[in-house]
DNA sequence: TCACTCTTCTAAATG
DNA sequence: AGAAGAGTGA
């Protein structure tokens, strides 16, 4: 093993303090005391970033951390990383697989916090970097760059989002004959997700349509060709999709030669959120390190909510035997984030799962104030209650960085964001509707993805029939072209376009042309791209001020990154989280409000946490309703939202829904009940009150409890006989 | 072959 | 509310 770095750094130390914050308890002065540089960690954190340091790297054994909502987690990770990299580890040789891209980066910045405290650098000494570290799907599509030509796949391909995976799949499925079929085929969307599904569970189809999608079963033999044909055309084009970054990873580790190549590549493999990862994905873990050697796995059966994605609990629960030595188990149920009252409600609510590796979170954090649970008229008063809320908050001295307003679904919080927007409160919302996936996004990027690949179908399509008078027909015409000629743009060129628009033909050729140039530098390119784009969305679309905006904004972006294939790979994998709408630049660096979908608040923690909606139909979704399964993972969605809190939660059942869509005899309105996991048994855990709109009193004053109670007990009281 | 209108159907969370 | 397919006129 190397140890030069190790040795590097510790060379370069200097007695300054630390100027990096203590996450848990009082570090710096417990370890001033003690010179023992772990001294703050509790002694079940200790053991997990202790185990098996220093034994020799075959000798060791695989650990798996079950680490409850706030325990520490990330920095439990990021100590056992640094102690890795103290006793010698090299931190090129480290894979830290993340969930998400922020998690990564989060990750980096602590090791680094954790070695600077550790080895007492001065704030200015760079600690070491992880080159390795991201989610599966990035570290995929790195090795699948530098093992391209081996395992046959061309050098420029270029990665299908999730659109251009559907698109491709309804070309197909157009091209087999299935949109017009006598009963009705699954629409592109749900193809792309019985495939993704299958790939990712590692079931065959009929087993998933069976277990998943039962009402697609009849259309098993047709599916089962149309992903026949999908595979072919993604290969034909040079492309991969979301799927592939991970199945040709694993594929190439079922290779011997390969694997060996790889897993003699990283010392160390750590994974992050292991609750969160599918069979795939394990499959991937295992074969990389099949004895388990440096293997670590953190991660909490308790908030696993990617089951839509293929994601097991199972992984969890089987990982002590998934290798050929067995792992070490660590537990830590010690919880730092919230106050006992919110864990009380909270436990209360997992306590109804079934199966979980059993803990019980708890928290020496006393408080007086339980979790709210706030009964209001309907939405709309429910987002002027949050946004008085807020601001009272921010009033007391909490910032509005440290509130957060959480939500099942993107849509719930429309009326909110209405609301403050109005009263001028910023904001920054995360989850649902990306930057990327609106249509002048796309078309940009495709025109860039084509320019990156010639063989791309489904960005040659999209963008060819953006010039005027190009359609399906012509734009098929022309690609058939362009995929037989040796120079796509001279296939362009050469082109005959209907006589009427020439012109508009020219400009785009050169434009093309001009892209694919030898010599170009990035981002000349995608000036050029730009260029041409920004008139067609004035005759496309009725709001091109806004949109042009938008391009504007992606065109800074990009700038940034070294070439066209890192920016084409980065904004696929990990697409800038907000909407330019509301996340216009300035307001980063300001104090601003979070929304975000319970998804995307994961990992994440706040002073104080309003949940939207949490009523039945919203939480759990509907959709999601159907099996045993599904509820399951909604009520850990609740228990997601509630932990996510420190010192004040607020869940808010409206009653009322204005419904959009119209039963034929239904209502406007519909009634909602509170959300069927807290259940009467757990009311004791909340401090209830009811918000009575402002148009019924007058002020919209809060009634306070303690009148309501008063006047509850005595109508109770009037039936008493006693 | 394209561009437009009309009708019917579906509807989430994300790398 | 928006997508996808069907139908129609230029």
């Amino acid at each position: 093993m190397d140890s030069t770095l190790a040795a590097d750094i510790i060379t370069s130390v200097t007695p300054v303090t630390t100027a990096a914050g203590a996450t848990a308890g009082d570090a710096s002065t417990a370890q001033e005391k003690s010179g023992d540089p772990f001294a703050a960690l509790n002694p079940e954190q200790r053991q997990a970033v202790d185990h098996d340091i220093g034994k020799a790297l075959s000798q060791q054994q695989p650990l798996l951390i079950v680490a409850g909502a706030g325990s520490g987690k990330t920095n439990t990770l990021a100590h056992r990383v640094a102690n890795l990299i103290l006793n010698g580890a090299d931190p090129q040789r480290i894979l830290l697989l993340t969930f998400s891209r922020r998690a990564a980066s989060d990750m980096g910045r602590r090791v680094g916090q954790v070695m600077q405290r550790v080895l007492k650098l001065g704030a200015t000494a760079a600690p070491p970097g992880l080159p390795w570290s991201g989610t599966f799907h990035s570290i995929g599509a790195r090795l699948l760059r530098d093992y391209a030509v081996q395992i046959g796949l061309e050098e420029n391909f270029t990665i299908n989002d999730r659109g251009d995976s559907e698109d491709l799949l309804g070309l197909l499925r157009h091209e087999m004959a299935l949109s017009s079929t006598e009963k009705r085929f699954p629409l592109k969307g749900t193809c792309l997700a019985i495939y993704s599904r299958v790939v990712n569970s590692r079931d065959d189809l009929s087993t998933v349509l069976n277990k998943q999608f039962p009402w697609c079963r009849e259309w098993e033999k047709e599916l089962g060709e149309l992903f026949e044909r999908y595979v072919d055309a993604k290969q034909e084009q040079h492309v991969v999709d979301y799927d592939d970054l991970l199945l040709f990873w694993a594929e190439m580790l079922s290779d011997a030669e390969l694997a060996q190549l790889l897993g003699a590549r990283f010392d160390y493999v750590l994974v992050d959120e292991y609750q969160d990862t599918n069979r795939l994905q394990a499959d991937i873990l295992r074969r990389l390190k099949p004895d388990g050697a440096g293997v670590t796995a953190v991660g909490d059966d308790a908030q696993s909510i990617y089951s839509f994605r293929g994601a097991t609990v199972r992984n969890i629960l089987d990982f002590p035997q998934q290798f050929s030595r067995p792992a070490r188990l660590v537990t830590l149920e010690r919880n730092y984030r919230s106050t006992q009252p919110i864990l009380a409600a909270s436990n209360a609510v997992i306590e109804q799962a079934m199966e979980r590796h059993t803990k019980t979170l708890w928290s020496d954090k006393v408080s007086s104030q339980k979790p709210q649970l706030i009964l209001i008229p309907d939405e709309v008063e429910q987002a002027r209650w949050v946004a008085n809320r807020v601001l009272e908050h921010r009033e007391a001295g909490m910032t509005l960085k440290s509130q957060a307003v959480l939500f099942r679904t993107s849509s719930h919080s429309a009326a909110l964001e209405l609301e403050l927007i109005r009263r001028n409160i910023p904001f920054v919302k995360f989850g649902g509707l990306k930057f990327l996936e609106s249509t002048h996004i796309k078309d940009l990027l495709a025109l860039l993805r084509l320019a990156h690949n010639p063989n791309g179908r489904m960005a040659g399509f999209r963008v060819l029939q953006l010039i005027p008078g190009v359609g399906p027909a012509t734009a098929r015409k022309v690609l058939d072209q362009m995929a037989i000629a040796g120079d796509p743009v001279d296939a362009l060129q050469n082109f005959t376009p209907p006589a009427n628009i020439a012109l508009e033909w020219q400009a785009f050729a050169d434009t093309y042309d001009l892209m694919r140039r030898a010599g170009r530098q990035w981002p000349t390119d995608l000036n050029a791209a730009r260029d041409w784009y920004l008139p067609q969305l004035e005759h496309k679309y009725e709001d091109p001020v806004a949109r042009s905006a938008d391009i504007e904004q992606l065109t800074q972006l990009a700038a940034g990154y070294a070439s066209r294939e890192k920016f084409l790979t980065e904004i696929t994998l990990d697409p800038p989280e907000a909407s330019s709408d509301f996340a216009a630049p300035p307001y980063r660096d300001e104090d601003y409000l979070t929304l975000s979908t319970i998804h995307s608040a994961k990992g994440q923690e706040w002073r104080s946490v309003h949940l939207l909606n949490a009523v039945d139909g919203c939480l759990p979704s509907d959709l999601a309703s159907g099996n045993e399964a599904e509820l399951a993972e909604e009520r850990r969605l609740l228990y997601v939202a509630m932990t996510r809190a420190k010192e004040h939660l607020h869940i808010i059942t409206p009653q009322r829904f204005y419904v959009t869509q119209q039963t034929p005899q239904g209502d406007r309105y519909m009634t909602a009940i509170r959300t069927r996991f807290i259940t009467p048994r757990m009311l004791p855990h909340f401090e209830h009150s009811t918000w009575v709109s402002a148009e019924q009193n007058g002020s919209g004053t809060p009634v306070p409890d303690s009148v309501k109670m008063l006047v509850r007990q005595r109508a109770k009281n009037a039936w008493k006989k006693n």
